[in-house]
DNA sequence: GCCAACGTTGGC
DNA sequence: GCCAACGTTGGC
């Protein structure tokens, strides 16, 4: 695993659903990460691989980036899906670490260099590619080193 | 709780 | 293959 290769994301939950204290209860066993019913992010999912590193973002209620995952599971079939064939997978990640400072939508919006950020452009979408440089921007807002 | 935006479904 | 109807997501 290098550096070059590692990718960024973004990934979704309602916080009443599955939240950040929830993913950092369950330490380094982490957590799979199921449910995805749409192409686009389950395609996001393939492409992840063990090392990745995402952005947990609360929607709905705080709206905010709170966390970051690692991936340690690569895109298997999803658990919550259990028919024969079925298009969806699910990954793995456990908690790295919290923002020291969450960053909310209100801020990426209002952040020019944020202003091409997947989630800015299509808010439905659950697990989104985030580039190296919003990335680096996020970390820096939240006051967090990685 | 409302509703806009988007994705999916199904009739034709 | 088009598009209207419907369901879901998620900000407000």
């Amino acid at each position: 695993m290098t550096n070059e290769s590692k990718k960024y994301w973004l990934i979704k939950s309602e916080p009443n659903v599955w939240s950040w204290d929830m993913q950092v209860a369950v330490g380094n066993k982490g957590e799979c990460w199921s449910g995805v019913r749409n192409y686009q992010a389950r395609n996001n999912l393939r492409t992840a691989k063990i090392g990745d590193l995402a952005f947990f973002y609360h929607s709905n209620e705080g709206k905010e980036i709170v966390g970051i995952v690692e991936v340690i599971k690569e895109a298997y079939p999803d658990p919550t899906h259990q028919i024969e064939n079925s298009p969806w997978v699910a990954i793995d990640v456990k908690a790295i670490k919290p923002l020291k400072k969450s960053v909310s939508l209100a801020t990426i919006k209002a952040e020019p260099m944020l202003a091409d950020m997947v989630l800015v452009n299509n808010m439905r979408l659950s697990v989104q590619p985030v580039s190296e440089e919003e990335w680096r921007i996020i970390c820096a807002i939240g006051m967090v080193d990685l």
